[in-house]
DNA sequence: AAGGTTTGTGAAATCGTTTTCAGAGGTAGT
DNA sequence: ACTACCTCTGAAAACGATTTCACAAACCTT
């Protein structure tokens, strides 16, 4: 183990510097020499040491990526993109989760100065300016699903609002007049855009707001389960529930179903996202997919091109339209049929 | 931007000698001077470089994960006790995944080489004999759910055989012969300890085997739904199956259910892993919980131990015992109440 | 054959830290 | 007042690479 770049030269019978050539053959070197050093490299099992490189080339070779939360299928699509654009490159990934506040984000960012070479920060609950304010140091950053308020980041969003008031607009036009919301936590981005896009469809529609049908939750099953009990409180129950994300909405249809009420018979039921898992819930769920792993491995191509040509254009910002999986879990209003009917 | 120590040094009218000690606090500092210093640091915004320091300290601060695939729930809990535990102890985290070959694990261990202070390997598909002998040099590694035929190891296994003989135990109890397996990809070590843990059970209850119910799949939902729709060829159909992890039952159960099949009712369904959503399938599924956020916590702070005391005592080989999780995709044979009946 | 150009090579500087070593100054003990 | 012993400090040597610079040898040109 540890055998330096003297001990490759010794053996060789040459100077470090000409194993350097050879080694990143950025000069011509004599033939037999270069074979004495490729086998004494060989011999050796010799790895150059990354720190002494980057000490000196002022790169690193890394890319660090910031997360608010790492769990669930949303944030593991994300990964298989992220994981597989920076293996192709030929980047390593140092990956940190769990950071929502500014003092989160401060603290990993300060850990991972001069450690990557870039950085891809998705912040649902901080904005791009607050994350740029505590940076250590000029550094290419691509901000994923992240609020930006000024024009001067590369930035790479999918469009929270305009799904869900596709959604929304969609079980408007199924008839349901009654639709609940199941809120994601309290000052995340996205889930307030699609909050939002689920108000400006209803209005869109000319149908009155409701604000005791948009329930709390977070985006976790077990807290759509509690809000599903919620709205069993409800007489009569609403014709529809949209829910912020899917795995919300598993639990929502998961505290129905125990009540005995049916999805979609009684109650159409919605979420956002399009995790694999919601094609095989039962009935197989209908909602806004988000290609995540299409925008990690996006994100990431994008991040090392600013890398390599820092001053290039302006930043850009880019939002990704979504599009509407429509599956079994949203049907006609029943009330909707009747009032044909009659 | 890019401060160094010498600019520190220079604006608090000292030797970066000094600086130094005031960083790391290793000897006493007058302190007059350790205030100038401080004040220059935080003026320039100054932070040590960490390449100058690990070449000179030989050590990183980072932890290498190295895992066969990072899609799923399974994974997702792994890495948030993973990530937990490193953020607490100062570490950060070098995260690649998509190895299962000797080869792709040898390259990113390449990569790694000299990048972390050690290794944190899930190879399912290796053994970990194969894995230390393509490692460039001596790193501290711990091994998670990898086959290991020696004990020159540290190994955090969970008991992959053990559970799905309880669970396949547990069905033979409600009474049901006829049971399917679907089976994990070809080669995954944890997936065959499960069939052959199925296998066992059967065997213990002079059960004979029927290779015909021992279906091909993988770890994915999509693999599960094909392996359902072979299981509805087979008549009579088998009264329960047992799937090699939750995924794949998941897509077992929206297999049978597009068919018409009722689960429990005409057949009994389980899954292996006890995933978050497995609590909010229709119907709840029974599984096997394998406590993966604690295991990736655990043994990450197993590995940070084997950092700061190498050379300490033998190797620890582990194997955690699982529970299993009944609900209600599990239920008594109809056969057997039939049986019973007449 | 003299001069100019290429080609290949090694010595040495450099990157930004930590740490050893030695020395300076002060305090205490006799 | 002299030695002994702290306490604090800075100069300099690492760590392991890359790269500049200079120089030698070989190759052309005239």
């Amino acid at each position: 183990m540890g055998s330096t770049i003297r001990d490759v030269a010794r053996r060789a019978g040459v100077s470090i510097a000409t194993v350097s050539r050879v080694l990143n053959d950025t000069c011509p070197v004599a033939e037999d020499k270069r074979r004495r050093v490729e086998a004494a490299v060989k011999a050796l099992g010799y790895t150059p040491n990354p720190a002494a490189r980057s000490l000196l080339k002022q790169e690193t070779g890394g890319l660090g990526v910031l997360l608010p939360y790492v769990w669930g299928e949303f944030f593991s699509e994300f990964l298989v993109g992220v994981d597989q654009a920076a293996q192709e490159n030929g980047y390593f990934l140092l990956i940190s989760a769990s950071h929502r506040s500014v003092a989160d984000l401060q603290a990993a960012l300060q850990s991972l100065y001069k450690r990557v070479d870039g950085l891809l920060i998705m912040a649902t609950e901080v904005s791009a300016e607050a994350v740029q304010a505590s940076m250590p140091a000029e550094v290419p950053v691509v901000f994923v699903n992240t609020h930006c308020l000024s024009d001067h980041f590369d930035t790479f969003n999918f469009d929270n609002f305009e799904g869900m008031f596709k959604m929304t607009t969609h079980l408007l036009k199924l008839g349901h007049r009654r639709i609940a919301f199941v809120k994601g936590p309290p000052g995340a981005y996205d889930g307030e855009q699609r909050l939002l896009g689920y108000r400006a469809a209803l209005e869109a529609m000319d149908v009155a707001p409701a604000p005791e049908l948009e329930i709390e939750a977070d985006y976790s099953p077990e807290a759509g389960y509690e809000a599903g009990r919620d709205l069993l409180a409800f007489d009569p129950l609403p014709t529809a529930v949209v829910a912020v994300n899917d795995y919300c909405a598993i639990g929502v249809m998961s505290a129905l179903r125990e009540a005995g009420v049916r999805v979609p018979e009684d109650v159409s039921v919605s979420g956002f996202d399009g995790i694999p898992s919601a094609r095989f819930t039962s009935p197989p769920l209908s909602t806004v997919h988000v290609p995540m792993r299409e925008i990690g491995g996006t994100a990431i191509e994008r991040l090392i091109e600013r890398i390599h040509n820092p001053s290039a254009r302006h930043p850009k910002q880019q939002t990704r339209s979504v599009q509407l999986v429509l599956r079994q879990s949203t049907v006609q209003s029943r009330d909707a049929v009747q009032t044909k009917a009659s």
